[in-house]
DNA sequence: CGTACTCTCTACCAATTGGTAGAGAGCTTT
DNA sequence: AAAGCTCTCTACCAATTGGTAGAGAGTACG
């Protein structure tokens, strides 16, 4: 195990602030003391503040690809929902603050969103293709293939992001509650994909 | 139609911003600006900014709960989920700040996340009542009353404001591409719920 | 008329923000 | 040993932040 670069620890740390804090909740001062370093060496290696963001984006973005690199996006549609659920559970356990990143790319009015939109267009284009093809032999239930992914997307995350909502059901967030939430999802998701 | 108090205008600008750019992307300068006063006249209406945020939460509820009201939280449970869905795309067309305030209010670091959750819990209480019971009656599908309300709401809420994601998979948000994910949503949760 | 209340204003303020300039320490290369 | 490169530092800076103090205009009320 080689000792990260100062240059890796800030995008390593970053990305954890910004996921948790966001943005303009995230102040180089900040995010310097907790490195044990000043806001100027965070500028040496990054030449703004929103340069920064914009490469914990691809870090993050980068991340996520390779994880979702191990499903196959040719054979069974519900093996490629099951990998994807398991993925996305397995970071909000080991990594929440990179699926609170995408969260955070991916609101209304933020500037990296098409940023984050080329890195995983591949994807999910891979995954459109994948499921229009199930759609149209039957084997899935549905009618537009894109805005079919779109409501899986949706489901997965918010079910394994939305920890305020789901506390504000008398819910407190655990790993037992996650694993439950994770086999109520998946039984949703079989039911609603199942075809008629 | 009587004017409306200053108070009232700066709690309704205020949620705008507040729902598109966030608490910290949100300034008072910037707001009483575009209110056409000083800051000074905010902070005499609102004690601090948190005050007002927590007031614009509070206004944002009671929105909410006015339009979940004329949902019949005994009838038929595919009522109350298409009724959900009828109101929440509305406001998603409507007043979409609203939906952003939610979703920023019930973002996970959230301070207010409480506060918005003591204001919905009646419904969301009604709402797990009237699920738990048709389960039991075997008229839907599920598990657990509890996270299968939770993944309704994740779906819902998630199809109609994630419009980034929309927009990367290469539909770009409009009038007719609402309405389009609207009913591929609503046939998604009717087959979900579906009794086997 | 005069007093009190409501509201918005000007004038500040200390703290924090992202960012620049440049010194100096520790390397490697010549 | 000298020159150059890499990296982190101290020292600033202008702009913006949320917030306070208090003057002044307008209106209601005795």
């Amino acid at each position: 195990m080689t000792e990260p670069t100062t240059r890796q620890r800030i995008l390593d740390t970053a990305l954890d602030s910004f996921g948790t804090k966001g943005l303009d909740g995230t102040s180089l001062d900040a995010l310097a003391r907790e490195l044990g370093l000043r806001k100027q060496s965070i500028l040496y290696h990054f030449k703004s503040k929103n340069a920064l963001f914009g490469e914990v984006v691809d870090e993050a973005a980068n991340r996520f690809i390779e994880e979702l690199d191990g499903i196959e996006h040719h054979g069974d549609v519900w093996n490629q929902v099951e990998g994807t659920v398991r993925i996305v559970f397995r970071l909000a356990v080991q990594r929440p603050a990179l699926l609170g990143l995408l969260r955070e790319a991916s609101r209304p009015g933020s500037m990296v969103a098409v940023q984050l939109s080329d890195r995983l267009g591949a994807h999910i284009g891979a995954a459109q293709l994948s499921l229009e093809q199930a759609l149209n032999d039957g084997r899935v239930a549905g009618e537009n293939a894109q805005l079919l992914l779109f409501s899986l997307y949706s489901t997965i995350m918010g079910v394994a992001t939305e920890v305020e909502v789901l506390r504000a059901m008398g819910v407190e967030p655990s790993l037992r509650s996650l694993a439950e939430r994770r086999s109520e999802l998946l039984r949703f998701l079989r039911a609603a994909l199942a075809p008629i």
